[in-house]
DNA sequence: TTCTCAAGAAAGAATGATTATCCCTTCACT
DNA sequence: AGTGAAGGGATAATCATTCTTTCTTGAGAA
């Protein structure tokens, strides 16, 4: 995990580089994608800032996180049928597992993918951009309570 | 790839397995699948459909390949935002790459999943039941038109 | 310090894929 | 032929996300 602080630091320079303000309200936001416990849903974040900026709408958080995606500083984990999930801890490609009973997302310790990636690129002939592994199943505490 | 006429001959035979009638639509429907010529959208089912069917409603698509789906007979490929898309030709999980100028899905060769899932699974405690791994790029026929 | 104006925020409407509901039709079995 | 459950058609409902409009704010100019 990526030190929070040093991450806030990097999108609130990105920001300012790109010419877009640093709001009391995008702070807060990126303050909980920073530290990204459990890989936060836009309504998560809402929740969250709400004790803080009571006044903040859901379309300030929709653009300020679909803000920092565009810049690179989040990664965005899209479920159909269910609400997106988003990581400003680590924005870059890794895999996660995700636990289908309690809907949380953790990190999967697994390499390679990069390579695969540029090797799949060399033999099709694609321009791979990104790529995304996720793993779905049960996690241990869910196993547990049945 | 595999014979896509296998693949109708057990999808009709799961159907009539759990007691589910195999109607024209939902031949119909399934026979599209078991083919899977680019992972077709319910939409594009729908429209493949009309020509044969012209009452046919999008409803009866869903419903026909969501009950495909609880049989896994069908892999959904589920994206935010878009139109989720369906495998019913290898109808477990694999890798794709994924065109995201003109949305073709084509399957990737990749292998050594499955080991990797397991290797995970005892590594972490989670009772992992799927995966999925996508790559995302530009396919060559949309890097010569760029 | 005031003025000005573009960027940002708030609120609610709009969008679009998917699902639910209701009712009519069809088929399997008497 | 009669009956009851399953399937299909049409449309309304849902829900995450985006758009639109209007109001507010803050940085730089005067």
């Amino acid at each position: 995990m990526a030190d929070p602080q040093d991450r806030v630091d990097k999108m609130i320079h990105e920001l300012k580089e790109h010419g877009f303000r640093v709001t009391p309200q995008r702070l807060a936001v990126l303050k909980i994608l920073a530290a990204s416990h459990g890989h936060p849903s836009v309504e998560m974040i809402f929740e969250r800032i709400k004790p803080d900026f009571p006044t903040t709408s859901l379309a300030t958080i929709y653009k300020t996180v679909n803000l920092l995606k565009d810049l690179r500083e989040v990664v965005e984990l899209d479920f159909s049928g269910e609400s997106n999930r988003y990581d400003g801890n680590k924005p870059y490609p890794h895999p996660h597992l995700n636990c289908t009973k309690c809907k949380s997302i953790v990190d999967a310790d697994v390499d390679g993918l990069t390579e695969l990636a540029q090797h799949l690129a060399k033999k099709t002939g694609y321009q791979i951009l990104t790529h995304r592994l996720d793993f779905f199943g049960i996690c241990p505490r869910c196993q547990e309570t049945q």
